[in-house]
RNA sequence: GGGGAGUUAGCUCAGUUGGGAGAGCAUCUGCCUUACAAGCAGGGGGUCACAGGUUCGAGCCCUGUACUCCCCACCA
């Protein structure tokens, strides 16, 4: 098969991916018993749209999948998409909404009619998009959270929790979304700096005679204060205590209290006290018994409660309460206030506290076991730092509010009895009351946080619940990959969950990246139109590209800089791999080729294959610490410097020549090595190196399930692979001569050659032909006159340049090398008379120092010789 | 307030058991050398933030300082 001139992926891509997925290389059979890896992938949101986030999560999954599966594990990758419950209302609300629908106009089975069509329609999209990317992943087992089969996870959780007690629901105050009208979790609350004020205002005792003055940033919520509050040490209260005092417009007497919550030093040291709207004010409410008044339905309009200003939005009341205070004199003063404010994670809507009931898991006998697991190397963070935030996190948890008061999600499995009041929990539909037989019951209307059962994926996704053999051969997985930024959302989740439900840590390791960022380090965000669509990139560059650039070369866990320099670097070196290939298959035509242990090796291929080996060991070891992004560096240098710069141009003279035998031992080491970089290129690299192995003379049925390299000792030959490092420095010395006296590219110098090690001979060809040399010609001894002279460790080389020459130059050039060598020669000694470092140094070292330094004496003898040569 | 990270070449970043500072891009010089100009060869450029300490030896370990960033909690 020929290939193309240049790259062009998207020739291929496509195609290949088709192949693969009909051959059934992604399915594995469910056997236990055997080695296997597996994973399940972040089931990313059906309202979604592909980002370089999923490029990235993708590309290192696939990378570390394909690794395992090459070498042999039974290797499963499961994918799966989230309905991401408050994510996708969202959007359908604003869908319908630019139809002139209401959410509430289509009823509850009209709304989910439609939320499934989305689900078919664009949940069918992001799958797609994740095929262009090459993903190995298993179609067959497609998951989703809402499923028959997880949403009987779901279930079977819940009833357990239930059960046990862990699942209760109570008053308590939680963050309410006045846009999407539900409750969040605490974790779905993002904090966000704003501009404020601090309103100072006074209460006044009945009578009018005192008064306390205190700062608020929230006006409004004084229409459900219950009380104002002040340290019981505070001696310029004191007085105060157990007295009311009356709030404005409401006309509500209100006791002044004592509790320790409030800061002396802080402001006026008096707080006023809203139990419904301030987490804090709750918690000091429940302590004092002060009644609860709501001010505020839930789309933040003001209610009843608020008298005058019922019906007004949360900010007009605002507005108009501080005005009124000023007039009635109450106001004190205004100061401006930074402070952070919670907004919904989804709409980013300010969000208000409200006591509600709602469901709650209790965290705290959940977290013990799943922090221990981490603490005791059952599972392992890379990099590890982050176990530190999840310590910390899961050392503070607070219970988790998993009632939502949307539509599209598991609904609560709990159903009421409006006849006894029997509250009844339940795995499978109820129709009549389990106490009292009524039929009169009715479901809870509220669905599970999202959370909940991705929290449950990596055993649900497997049929935990039916205990299905793909849960008997894939459990517990071997690997999570996902962003640092979802380790609470998800990945402690799962943690617990999996413990609680199936008595096993989810997986062993947890592997972190970090976020793409855009080229000036700012977040991709669609407010700020600076995203990056990776189907365009694809499109334009390949999957291949895409996938190499966000990994290649960044650390485990850390945020990176996407940017088009990047991306078209990359887009080179896969156009040089290649050509690299074209030039290696289009030497060997259709020759039928030995086998290398039939070659006759040089000295060079013997230095590439010992190179080989070296990076196969280096990447492997890297592989497996998860340490992709320096994998892909060392494959990179390997292939473009050692290979394509060195390796190549090597050969050259050889497949040039007229030697047969030599031609064709040439080739079949290239073909070999070329055999080897592709392997090891393709967990990276899926597309192009498949496409490239199909056309190897030695290519089985796919590279994707051949077996990743493996260092063969046989191939080590230090000694060879030091002189041919001698030689390639020689090479670059004269090279660099030649710059330096502006020989000019087309002239063939001559060289007379003193060998020094008695083999050059053998690599006379490579060098005449990478120096651009005439001919070599070895000599006994100094041959004289106008020449350049190069002294190296293996050979003395002269260079006549005729006329080129010049006295003083060479003596520049020779004086720096030597004052080079010298400096060499003061480390060595340095080191080596060093009494502490010859004691204590490991011997290795201490021998190659010695080494170096006869290396270098000896250099300077020569050096020196020979500018007292130029001196006479 | 608590926790974490960063500070290395002009720019973006690697540097994992402490043993002579690297890459890509940019820049300078010269080349269309029959795989590749998406390329080749050669060059310049760094007191590894600062100050101490441990060590025979520190970009790497410890302490402190400065600046930047992230996460969590949050003072009304």
């Amino acid at each position: 098969m020929e290939l193309e001139k240049t790259y062009q992926p998207t020739q291929f891509e496509g195609d290949i991916y088709k192949w693969w997925t009909s051959q059934g290389y992604f399915t594995p059979e469910a056997k236990q018993g055997e080695p296997y890896f597996s994973m399940v992938a972040p089931p990313p949101n059906i309202t979604g749209q592909l980002h370089l986030g999923h490029a990235l999560d993708n590309a290192i999954q696939d990378a570390l999948v394909r690794f395992k599966r090459m070498q042999g594990f039974n290797t499963l990758w499961l994918p799966g998409t989230d309905h991401a419950s408050i994510a996708t209302e969202v959007k359908i609300v604003e869908a319908l909404k630019k139809q002139g629908i209401e959410k509430a106009d289509l009823g509850r089975e009209g709304f989910l009619k439609r939320a499934w069509e989305w689900k078919e329609q664009y949940g069918g999209r992001i799958v797609e998009q994740l095929k262009y990317l090459g993903s190995s992943c298993d179609w067959t087992r497609l998951a989703f959270t809402m499923d028959e089969r997880c949403s009987k996870a779901v279930r079977h959780a819940f009833v357990k929790m239930y059960n046990d007690g862990l699942i209760y629901q109570g008053n308590r105050i939680i963050n309410w979304c006045p846009e999407c009208k539900t409750t969040l979790s605490d974790v779905e609350v993002e904090y966000e700096d704003q501009a404020g004020h601090f309103w100072h205002y006074s209460y006044y005792t009945k009578d009018g005679k005192d008064k306390v003055t205190f700062a608020t940033t929230r006006p409004e919520t004084m229409l459900g204060d219950t009380a104002v509050a002040v340290n019981p040490q505070d001696e310029r209260y004191t007085h105060l205590v157990g007295k009311t005092v009356v709030v404005p417009f409401v006309n509500r007497e209100i006791p002044v209290i004592a509790d320790e919550y409030v800061d002396m030093s802080f402001g006026t040291g008096v707080v006023k006290i809203t139990p419904v709207h301030d987490p804090n004010d709750f918690e000091v409410g429940q302590r004092h018994n002060l009644p609860i008044i709501r001010v505020m339905n839930d789309d933040g309009t003001m209610n009843q409660n608020a008298g005058e200003f019922a019906g007004l939005n949360r900010y007009e009341c605002r507005k108009q309460i501080v005005a009124k205070l000023q007039e009635m004199g109450n106001l004190v003063k205004i100061e401006p206030h930074a402070h952070n404010v919670g907004t919904c994670y989804r709409c980013h809507t300010t969000i208000e506290p409200i006591v509600s009931k709602q469901w709650f898991v209790k965290m705290e006998s959940l977290a013990k076991p799943a922090i221990e697991a981490v603490r005791n190397g059952e599972i392992t963070f890379h990099p590890d730092r982050f176990a530190k935030t999840y310590f910390n996190w899961m050392e503070n948890i607070r219970d988790w509010c998993i009632s939502r008061q949307l539509w599209w999600g598991h609904r609560i499995p709990v159903w009421y009895c409006d006849d006894c009041g029997e509250v009844i929990c339940s795995e499978t539909y109820v129709t009549h009351c389990t106490k009292c037989g009524s039929a009169n019951v009715r479901q809870d209307e509220d669905v599970l946080d999202t959370w909940f059962s991705s929290g449950l994926w990596p055993f649900s996704t497997l049929g935990f619940t039916e205990n299905h053999d793909d849960y008997k051969a894939f459990f517990p997985t071997s690997v999570l990959s996902c962003g640092y930024d979802i380790i609470f959302f998800w990945v402690s989740r799962m943690i617990f969950s999996s413990l609680y439900n199936t008595g096993k840590a989810p997986f062993k390791h947890v592997l972190l990246h970090g976020i793409v960022r855009d080229e000036k380090g700012r977040k991709m965000s669609k407010s700020l139109g600076n995203g990056v669509d990776p189907v365009e990139f694809i499109d334009k560059y390949g999957a291949d590209t895409l996938r190499f650039a966000l990994i290649n070369g960044v650390a485990n866990g850390s945020d990176q800089r996407f940017s088009q320099d990047k991306i078209e670097g990359t887009r080179n070196f896969m156009n040089k791999v290649w050509n690299a290939s074209r030039f290696v298959l289009m030497n060997c035509q259709d020759k039928a080729l030995p086998t290398i242990d039939k070659v006759s090796l040089t000295l060079a291929d013997k230095w590439i294959l010992a190179r080989l080996n070296q990076t196969i060991a280096t990447a492997t070891e890297l592989m497996e610490k998860f340490e992709l992004g320096m994998a892909c560096q060392h494959l990179y240098d390997f292939v473009w410097t050692e290979f394509c710069d060195w390796y190549i141009e090597l050969s050259k003279p050889v497949l040039y020549g007229s030697d047969e035998q030599a031609r064709v031992g040439n080739l079949a080491v290239l073909c070999y090595v070329l055999d080897k970089i592709l392997k090891l290129l393709h967990p990276f690299v899926p597309f192009l190196t498949e496409k490239i192995y199909q056309s190897l003379p030695t290519h089985g049925q796919s590279i994707m399930v051949e077996s990743f390299p493996t260092v063969q000792p046989q191939f080590n030959f230090d000694d060879d692979f030091k002189l041919m490092e001698e030689v390639k420095a020689l090479i670059s010395k004269l090279r660099n001569v030649r710059a330096e006296y502006g020989v000019i590219p087309s002239k063939r110098i001559k060289l007379h050659v003193i060998d020094k090690t008695g083999r050059l001979n053998d690599v006379a060809i490579y060098v005449e032909k990478l120096v651009g040399c005439e001919r070599i010609m070895f000599e006994t001894s100094s041959i004289g006159g106008k020449v350049v002279k190069a002294v190296t460790p293996i050979a003395e080389v002269e260079i006549p340049l005729g006329d080129l020459v010049d006295k003083d130059k060479e003596l520049e050039r020779l004086s720096k090398e030597l004052k080079n060598c010298q400096g060499e020669i003061a480390r060595a000694n340095g080191k080596l008379s060093n009494q502490g470092f010859v004691a204590k140094a490991p011997a290795q070292l201490i021998e190659a120092e010695k080494q170096k330094l006869s290396k270098f004496v000896e250099l300077e003898k020569q050096l020196k010789a020979r500018i007292a040569e130029l001196d006479d």
